[in-house]
DNA sequence: GTAAAACTTCTACAGGACGTAGAAGTGTCG
DNA sequence: CGACACTTCTACGTCCTGTAGAAGTTTTAC
């Protein structure tokens, strides 16, 4: 249930960066500026609007993206931000762990220090 | 590449639970005591031998498990903890964020309190 | 207001991952 | 060597995703 397929995720991250709601026809222009995802090549390849709508759809069925029925060109837009949602995807992988405080010391020690930096700021003290 | 499914999973949390490598046969047997995982119904389904080795073969080919080939009903058992594992898939997630740290912080902001309180012994003092 | 253009919904199919397991091959023990 | 245990191969149904044509609906242009 969590995870996207490569497209579902090129189009999640054109709605993130977006404020405003846009169209499948928009969209559809927005994909296929973006190189191929596997590098080499510019491979501008152009998709179908159909099937913009259909990932738009299923993207709608699993609560990622809502649209706006009464404007006629539909207009579609993420959610949650990406940041809501990454942290909840990690907050899932998190949760279905009967150890927790083992996972997240992994997952300290891991970190930058930078960023272990910023985790202490967050958590200020208690 | 993260996802697992649910005999996949199901197979990953006993031989994390278990320290010495064990085999499909005792697998299989393991598999059937557990009940079923959508709850109501003592569902005691015993699932083929060969379904179990199809799974591990999987499972071996995703890096998971390692098996001792010598021996003859070849053992298994995990390759890393479940924290551990566990930890990679979060880091997994959150490393496709451009804004870390914005995720962190919402990450931050839903965990427990005693968690916080764990994260913070954890991160010490820099 | 009607026909064309734009847009949405329905239906479909191929490919890959997973659950499931029989058939076939190989090693083991008596 | 033959029966049995174990492993590997092959296979198939299902679900998810990428992809899009066909059909239906709404808007637009004359």
């Amino acid at each position: 249930m969590a995870t996207l397929g490569e497209l579902e995720r090129a189009v999640m991250d054109l709605l993130w960066e977006r404020p405003e709601a846009i169209t499948a026809n928009e969209l559809r222009d927005l994909l296929s500026q973006r190189p191929a995802a596997d590098g080499r090549g510019t491979d501008v390849k152009s998709l179908a609007v159909t099937t913009v709508l259909t990932v738009l759809s299923r993207l709608e069925k699993k609560g990622l993206v809502e649209r706006e029925r009464n404007t006629r060109p539909h207009r579609y837009q993420a959610v949650t931000s990406r940041a809501e949602h990454t942290a909840e995807l990690m907050l899932e992988v998190l949760g279905s762990a009967p150890d927790r405080e083992a996972v997240l010391a992994r997952f300290i020690g891991t970190v930058s220090d930078g960023e272990a930096e910023t985790l202490r700021k967050l958590l200020g003290r208690s």
